[in-house]
DNA sequence: AACCCTTGCGAAAACGTTTTCGTGTTGAAA
DNA sequence: TTTCAACACGAAAACGTTTTCGCAAGGGTT
């Protein structure tokens, strides 16, 4: 076993100081040229690489991003991680990711623990109980001792600091209106509980769009959906019973569900139906039919968010308090699950 | 913005010395109730909390596992970590994650960085050109460096090390034995070029579950995709021409190519061509019609690999040489894309 | 011969911990 | 009164770096 060699190490062997390596390896003119060779040589010979734990307790950077997220078994924050790690990449940063698992709890603890020196900023996304407990007291507390955070996605109003988020009510908005121009009638909306903040938007943006039209809000027409596992009673009511002819679903499992119901009952999606989904994953791009969909892109979001907050890390400036909150464009995808009337 | 404290501050403000402060704090009974009352009063109030730099340094472990995958955004991937992350949680470890990309460069460049002193161990799953240069020196430097090395799923037998991965060979082979009980003669395979490791085992297990049911092989019926952008002509050769009644794909998204393509030529799954897929992932689940596939259990296979891993990391003594390769069982699930004759 | 500047190198501090060892004070036992 | 143990604390080393500063030797100028 070829354990790692380190500067005392070498300086021992080649009988000069450890400051004399250190300079030597980094060019430094301090030294002559025929100690700097003959270090470097040996340095080269026994595989020499600084420690890197060493380095970051000396310069007090990690070289780290803290990326905090829900889950990682789904298809857009896969994507944004990919797009936060090829910045942070190309940067010379490496991510450490800690999932949430939807817990208040667990976000909080992942922080904490990495905020202790591991990282020198986060990239995180809310998780659904911090956002239905509003409490974000340990986000605010990280930021107030000087670490940059960019949240992405699911963000607050309550905190401030740079963010990168899609115009989730515009968006949302797009889709309806295209339901509108192509003539239908009776669009229904399947949506989450109004506490995920950009399933609250989305909503927003379907409301919105009715009324802009001069068409009344029909609250039937509006599925609000706890618990994915037992949903389609409702969903089956809104595809039967309320005989909407246009669906807007605020995610893709909204959507392939809704699909999967309405075949069942014997209609054609999308002749009888036209559905158009939010997030432009593997579900929409591979069911049958495929599924229109407003398409977010995860690895834009994730470059995005890497190169907001690698630039406040490397302004090193006193923090300015001009916290940017970029928008990525989104647009209509479509697919096989829309016509136009 | 209120700075970290550290022991030294603490020291100061309270007049003693740095070790009284972290005797306090570690409750050591060489230190008054008094003065250990006082310490630890005012490290709660400062919100002191030790820096996970220096005790790495200190105490030569960093608590981090370093993960090299060749893609994130992939549903059987992304389970994996989602499997190593909780029992890193559960023992209190982080996961630093680096891409590959499928690139030997960047799979060599991310371990070299992490194995300076960022991380603990590693657990990995080689990248495509790494499988096909079959160099792997870089891993093979690391390991004799004593930093121990987990491998999955896409494993080599040149380097020796703890291993998880399924029994790719057999799960192909019960597979295929299904469809030859339920009365298919003509089963076709599409698969991948050799030298992904895991394609080949599993068209090894295609061909002897063939041949041990004295069926021969016919080439014909075994379609190599190499890029999965044109491989349509191929397949539809397969479906068309050749005119197999069942289809057994090494991965999802053959498998729902493969029914793209059939449906597209008027051809009904499962009643015309049955199919079989590998890896249950989100297409599987959600295609019309939903694709029978082998399961992996990906989150198993990350919650085995970061048990060995740290196993070995905590055994503390001297290595035993005593590598194991764990099998993950697979099982068939039924869907809606096979029917028996 | 006295002075100064350059060259080449080492000592030491610093980053934030933990831990070993040493030391001064106190009280009790002899 | 002396001796010794127990107690409470501090100094310092160690982890692996980088960097500032100091210093000695050598060579050149007055």
């Amino acid at each position: 076993m070829r354990k790692k060699v380190t500067l005392k190490q070498i300086a021992k062997e080649l009988d000069v100081s450890i400051s004399t390596v250190s300079k030597s390896l980094r060019d430094s003119h301090e030294i002559s040229e025929d100690t700097r060779l003959k270090v470097q040589a040996f340095a080269k010979l026994y595989n020499y690489k600084p420690n890197n734990i060493a380095l970051s307790l000396k310069n007090k950077k990690t070289k780290t991003i803290g990326i905090i997220i829900p889950e990682i078994v789904h298809h857009f924050f896969a994507t944004v991680i990919s797009g936060i790690e090829q910045v942070a990449n190309e940067n010379g940063y490496n991510v450490i990711v800690c999932l949430s698992d939807e817990s208040f709890d667990k976000e909080v603890i992942n922080m904490e623990l990495l905020a202790n020196g591991s990282t020198d900023g986060f990239i995180m996304s809310l998780s659904k109980e911090t956002q239905q407990k509003k409490d974000f007291h340990h986000i605010q507390e990280i930021i107030s001792q000087g670490m940059p955070v960019v949240m992405f996605d699911r963000v607050t109003n309550d905190i401030f600091c740079d963010k990168v988020i899609i115009d989730d009510q515009e968006a949302a908005f797009n889709a309806v209106q295209f339901f509108i121009d192509s003539g239908f009638k009776k669009i229904g909306l399947i949506t989450t509980v109004d506490y995920v903040s950009v399933g609250k938007l989305r909503t927003d943006g379907y409301k919105k769009a009715l009324l802009s039209n001069g068409i009344s809000i029909n609250e039937d027409l509006i599925v609000k959906i706890e618990d994915i596992d037992n949903c389609s009673v409702k969903i089956e009511n809104l595809i039967k019973n309320i005989k909407c002819d246009a669906i807007f679903a605020v995610n893709e499992l909204f959507a392939v569900t809704a699909i999967k119901i309405a075949t069942k009952n014997n209609l054609n999606v999308p002749d009888d139906i036209s559905v158009i989904g939010f997030t432009d994953g593997i579900i929409s791009q591979f069911s049958t039919p495929s599924i229109s969909t407003v398409s977010q892109n995860g690895i834009k979001m994730g470059r995005k968010s890497a190169q907001m907050l690698i630039d406040r890390l490397e302004l090193e400036d006193e923090e300015d308090e001009h916290y940017k909150t970029e928008l990525i464009e989104t647009n209509l995808i479509f697919r096989e699950s829309t016509t136009t009337k």
